[in-house]
DNA sequence: GTGTGATTTGACCAAATGGTCAAGATGCAA
DNA sequence: TTGCATCTTGACCATTTGGTCAAATCACAC
């Protein structure tokens, strides 16, 4: 199946989910997140995620007709909160604002829900199987939207003439890159983004990177950031 | 078993491999690649990396006593591959020669073995269970000998005060992640890394974004690159 | 050619796992 | 309390899959 919506159980008699249905599923939900991002699709096992959400396989698969299903809805769940500071970016902003702002969420993103992002990354990284009509109609549309803001803010010569596209891509891959290998830098520096200190350094040096490499000053004069 | 070396057929009388064997076991790791890009370590069958290997699974399991000690070996395979650049950076280089040099590699990586950089993303994003050891050490020595390298590049003047461990990390997000994202990348644009006109686009854009992020002048007057 | 060790394979096994089902437990409205 | 729908579970099944083993085949030194 292809469909990236839920499942509900059996006979839905009220269009609203139950008080136990609502909790039970979002307990499910939570600890399939865990399970899935930690061990992949594959990897991950309905009793484990059961487990971990405190009831019998059998109960889970009550409220999920199936392990896919329980996938494309911990993805579906995701990827709205994953999308939206994108949304956000303002054509009537100030560029590098704007694009601060941006790198600033997204690092929050990486920072509150790193599981979220390694999901996301699994699913692209294994082909997509199941989010790649949403990447094609939904996620290009913002894309292109959003480069086109870009693209008229180098066009006023508000800021250098970089390749929207792969500015946009070159955000996405830093943000996520502290979160998807958190474990390798974890290795490396001894710390990661749950650690405030490191958190707040990450978003000083690649919000720096990025706006100066695309031609905007940061920081700016007299910024109170570090 | 946490060893990363391979595992030779029970009675290895000569030190050096025979030629069915030196034959096979390439085969077995170029399929072992394959697949366990593709599916990751626990979606991959040992059957099928047999069969893409024009093999049975028995014969297989003759040259790899099991599938961990397949993808232990294909690991060790890759990770030379991959960490070859950054042990070129030259500290008596320029550094924007350098430093552009280096992500032109890695973006050359990214898309000569594209499945060597997800096999490795996948095994760091899973926690590195196999490869932490040597991302603790052999990893970590090398990250912290060329972050002197930029620093001294720094004292002395020659380009902004960008903190190294960032600027690295930003480079192996970026350069990485058209190759693990090329999915997502082709779902966005409808082309990637094995274009060379897109392939091209890239390291000019990345280039230009992190060299004048860092305070290098990119491209230099009168290059001929775009 | 012949014999010996290296190579190859099909048959087989045990464990893990996604999913079904019937029966029991529970919540709740009347 | 009673009746019914919702919720929960243990027993069970079929399939997949990593790995073993004995037997067959092959390569090659003599």
């Amino acid at each position: 199946m292809t469909c990236l919506s839920g499942q509900s159980p059996a006979s839905p008699k009220q269009v609203g989910l139950s008080r136990i249905q609502e909790k039970n599923r979002s307990l499910i939900l939570e600890a399939a997140l865990g399970e899935f991002s930690k061990k992949g699709f594959s990897g991950a096992t309905v009793e484990r995620i059961a487990a971990e959400a405190g009831m019998s396989k059998s109960n889970l698969l009550y409220y999920f007709s199936s392990k896919e299903s329980i996938y494309n809805a911990t993805l579906a769940h995701i990827l709205e909160i994953w999308l939206t500071p994108l949304k956000t970016l303002d054509p009537l902003g100030d560029p590098a604002d704007e694009l601060a702002a941006y790198i600033r969420q997204k690092i929050e993103l990486s920072a509150e829900f790193p599981e979220a992002s390694r999901l996301f990354a699994n699913e692209v990284m294994q082909g997509a199987p199941q989010i790649l009509p949403v990447l094609q109609t939904d996620l290009k549309r913002l894309v292109l939207e959003k480069s086109q803001v870009i693209k008229d803010w180098i066009e006023a010569g508000r800021m250098d003439a970089v390749d929207p596209v792969h500015l946009i891509f070159t955000i996405w891959a830093t943000t996520q890159h502290y979160a998807d290998f958190s474990v390798q830098i974890r290795a490396l520096t001894g710390t990661d983004l749950s650690d405030p200190d490191f958190h707040q350094s990450t978003v000083a040096a690649v919000t720096s990177l990025i706006l100066n490499g695309a031609g905007l000053k940061w920081p700016r004069e007299g910024d109170p950031g570090a």
